[in-house]
DNA sequence: AAGAAAGACTTAACAGCGTTAAGTAGCTTC
DNA sequence: GAAGCTACTTAACGCTGTTAAGTCTTTCTT
């Protein structure tokens, strides 16, 4: 029977994460949010970081159904990779707290995220991995090895959520046009050389994501 | 005259950051460690984070003087900007405490690096961009505004840096031949199409064909 | 030379932090 | 009715960045 308690200090710490982010983030603060003593967290988590974790593991639960959910579809391994990719971008732009949480907390500070926990995040390299074997199989990309292809992936799009988190992109710069770029040209890095004689359909055709 | 303490603190805060880290690293420790109050400090550095852009400012010095020097050369634009790739990642790797505060710390805990010092980071960017736009001219990439471009390969090359750096991909990946791919990869999405003439086996043409 | 001013530093203190140990009500069980 | 359990609180420890005030020592001024 998980406690009411927990649920209301997981609560309050999610709303506190996203109204003033994390470094601003105390044990104190979060039980004068909910009406109880800071050490009342503690008969539920072990430490401020057994909290986090806890939340970290909702956001890969909630990121991992996003790429599943977009990984769908009847068309070409390659259109759902590119899906794929928009969701995951999608997802750190729009889910700032949670991202910054799960991927840019430094992890001393944050110690480990106990690797068992990464299951969820493992699975998702896999799901990209395995569109990889796909689209290579039908000669749509041009991958060795699969699965370090998707880290390749994974951390080129995981830059461009990062950087545009810290807004440490030119501030002129349009966060839509560089998320798709970014989406496009990684991409584009495994795509196989189009046959020249072809004109019809490039095997990837580049979508917007802000128009979705 | 540049005061002998406060040369004294920012070497024995740049040593503690390699050895202790960014997180467990206090202006008490910093005091204590060159034998002076926690409270001199602030004679030198209006705060903490004051201290920390200081530090900033050397990395982003040595780290643009290596990308410029791995620019220079006679060979193709396209090589030399990978050199310059090249030299990023291998910075963000040999260096990982001056990585950390420069591009990883979290900008609400370090506050917002002061635009006016991001000069030397503005420039990097431009140095790709200025690759980007002489291989362009040669035929050797296709990029429609190569300083977006040149913020797309900087943070495709982040991302790969960060992941590593917080050992964030899996143990049993390879770093230097992530780090390779990695690079390869992102440089690959802006690569002009192979010319066809110069291609001699267009056994892949066939296949493609054969596939729709 | 005497006294004022300036410089370089320290001590004490504040409010905050995560966390632990001990204490206290209220309810249940024997 | 005493013992024990549950759910919580208060007090405290040692840490943090930072400020205010105090203490020497050197330099400048008259």
């Amino acid at each position: 029977m998980d406690s009411d308690l927990r649920r209301e200090i997981l609560d309050a710490a999610r709303r506190l994460l996203v109204t003033e982010g994390y470094n601003s983030l105390s044990m104190r603060k979060i039980a004068r949010a909910i009406g109880y003593s800071a050490t009342s967290i503690y008969l539920h988590f072990d430490s401020k970081e057994a909290l986090f974790f806890t939340l970290i593991e909702e956001g890969m639960e909630m990121l991992y159904r996003g790429l599943v959910r977009a990984a769908r579809g009847s068309t070409s391994p390659a259109e759902r990779l590119e899906r794929v990719c928009e969701r995951y971008v999608r997802f750190g732009l729009e889910n700032p707290e949670y991202y910054e949480i799960m991927f840019m907390v430094h992890s001393e500070k944050l110690g480990r995220f106990p690797p068992e926990k990464y299951r969820q995040a493992r699975k998702g390299l896999e799901l990209i991995a395995a569109l990889l074997r796909d689209g290579s199989r039908r000669r749509q990309f041009e991958v060795e090895d699969p699965f370090m292809a998707a880290g390749v992936i994974w951390s080129s799009l995981h830059g461009a959520v990062a950087l545009l988190l810290a807004r440490r992109l030119d501030a002129g710069l349009d966060t839509n046009a560089f998320a798709d770029m970014a989406v496009r040209v990684t991409l584009r890095g495994f795509l196989m050389p189009e046959p020249p004689a072809q004109q019809t359909e490039s095997a990837y055709d580049a979508r917007a994501l802000s128009e979705r």
